[in-house]
DNA sequence: TAGTGTTGTGCAAACGATTACACAAACGCA
DNA sequence: TGCGTTTGTGTAATCGTTTGCACAACACTA
């Protein structure tokens, strides 16, 4: 038991040492089977002394189910993917299922690493990059039915989606900020290319007309603190903004450490600057920042409603919608 | 191709429609083997058309080989283990292999956790938790050489390692916050039961003990903001020091905002307050942390470069060093 | 032209489990 | 006692690949 024995022993190896057939091995650890309980409880004992466990990809092999589920995210670095994503894998654990990350950063052959994925017959795909397209998603995995979280309602009937709708929540924001006499909005885009980023963007374009306001100037970062600095910087120079909404929270606090740094400017005084994703760095007392933030823990738990109801044999599909909601703090 | 065929193609399906054996389309996907180079063209086309992908379930059945790579790891949400769970996994990908993460929060039973992931076979193990002893790890994987991410060379033969070394660093941190006038030192711990905490705080107690001075104080937190806010208050409420060494950037942070707006401390003029980590948020602007700190990719780089070695055949057992060095912010 | 490689392909046996089916033993009941 | 049911176990097929072996076709070489 103890020390490396290099090879694993078999179902068949074991039955010879506990004198019984490869099938009665089998049965003894599958929970409901017909088999003697004396016999289960002699084959567990023989089969903890020799370190025996059933091998995963022979049985995956045989029933058709992994039980692994792939996740593909954009980084694990952004706080607010692995916020989502702790609390993901604690809830596939605790159902004995297994992730499998996919990170699609910009330079990875985003496609070939989901095939790649797909070929381990995953059982469940949950889609949070918006760097892949659905179809794409569907065309790769289309044995899974895919569950993909969105912003907005989806076309395509072939995949669950947990959607994520901030317009109200974007619009108390807007309402706060232009009732404490803030007219010139600029909005940090996180990417130029992510649809996630223009309706995000549009919440709050809406909330601004019904004021008759619109943005007045626009940057693209890439959801980094140093992105958010740099592009704070170059827009306050170069309009006379008196209001930043951000497209998540790490380029908010970079873009307030600019306001404050390098123009002098104090929130929410001089600037109000607004984040969004809600992660929990946005509440410790240095940043304190108003934000529009999501419900991780609802979030994730809408994740694996969908993925039970999949278990299931409920393929739907299905489709949760979220609201953001804002926390106030002291950046508006 | 498009749209949800539910049952994917076998080989042998394929190898029908394309008018040979399956075992030659097992030979069309082999890059060397002997097949005719027309065939092989035909038989990718053709499965191109089908959608056909070799099912890496069965090959790793009959390989041995899952290009399964368990990952173990505390939490996620950490930023630091995030960074280099970020760096480590494009590595794994980019060498077309995938990780599945095990996350041993405190109240899962990761033992359990650990032996459903050795039942898939993986090719390599990489702990990175402090949380479950070497012993069981080597046991549960008893069929690959675990690597494990240690803080002192390791007794037990049967792991690689890569082992980290502060004492330089810790020692010219101490030696800096001394020759400013600084005697009064605390230690404010990741956890209390970690033997990981417990070597990093001997680097600095070693330090200190230099200078003839011993740690006058100790407080333990978890790891997050909150717990290294509210010790520090405690602690800085019952005794008087003047430097807090903390057990990661992240506590750094949270006990420089607990000296600043609880007690009115300024760093470092009223008080020195040091993380360990270096991770990227350590050096945003409104930070500026001094932290004991890792390089991560050169630790990742550490890591892939053991993994290659057993992918290679080599055994070993590897060990690797890596040394932390200073980063010198403005909080002492 | 016969002899020797070399190439390309198919057959069939693994890999390590699960499970439908068959069958013997044990049991319940009239 | 005899029949029907339940219970426990074994046999063998199956899941979808890979790969050693055999063999035919072909290309060289002498």
């Amino acid at each position: 038991m103890s020390g490396t024995n290099r090879r694993r022993i078999t179902s068949k190896e074991l039955a010879k040492l506990a004198g019984v057939s490869s099938a009665t091995i089998s049965r003894a650890f599958s929970p409901d089977s017909r088999i003697g309980s004396a016999t289960r409880d002699r084959i567990l004992a023989v089969a903890r002394e020799y370190g025996y466990q059933p091998n995963a990809i022979a049985r995956s092999l045989n029933n058709q189910r992994s039980r692994l589920v792939a996740l593909v995210v954009n980084a694990i670095g952004n706080p607010c993917e692995a916020e989502e994503q702790q609390l993901l894998v604690h809830r596939l654990q605790a159902r004995q299922l297994l992730p499998i990350l996919l990170c699609c950063a910009d330079h990875s052959d985003r496609l070939q690493l989901m095939r790649l994925a797909s070929t381990y017959q995953v059982d469940h795909v949950v889609i949070f990059s918006d760097m892949v397209s659905m179809q794409d998603a569907v065309d790769i995995f289309h044995t899974t039915r895919p569950i993909i979280v969105s912003f907005e309602p989806l076309e395509n009937e072939d995949v669950s989606n947990i959607r994520i709708d901030g317009a109200l929540g974007a619009g108390e924001i807007i309402d706060k900020i232009v009732g404490d006499g803030k007219k010139r909005f600029a909005y940090l885009s996180g990417t130029k290319s992510s649809w996630i980023d223009k309706l995000r963007r549009k919440w709050f374009a809406d909330a601004l007309a019904r004021h008759g306001l619109s943005f007045e100037a626009e940057a693209f970062g890439d959801y980094s603190y140093d992105s958010g600095f740099k592009e704070a910087v170059l827009l306050l120079h170069r309009s006379k903004v008196d209001a930043i909404i951000c497209g998540n929270d790490v380029m908010a606090i970079g873009a307030r450490d600019a306001a404050r740094r390098v123009l002098g400017k104090n929130t929410p005084e001089d600037i109000a600057i607004v984040g969004q994703d809600g992660i929990a760095m946005a509440a410790w007392d240095c940043n304190d920042l108003t934000t529009l933030s999501l419900d991780h823990v609802a979030f994730m738990d809408a994740v694996v409603e969908v993925i039970e109801r999949h278990e299931a044999g409920d393929e739907g599909p299905h489709s949760i919608t979220l609201a953001c909601t804002p926390r106030w703090g002291s950046t508006a």
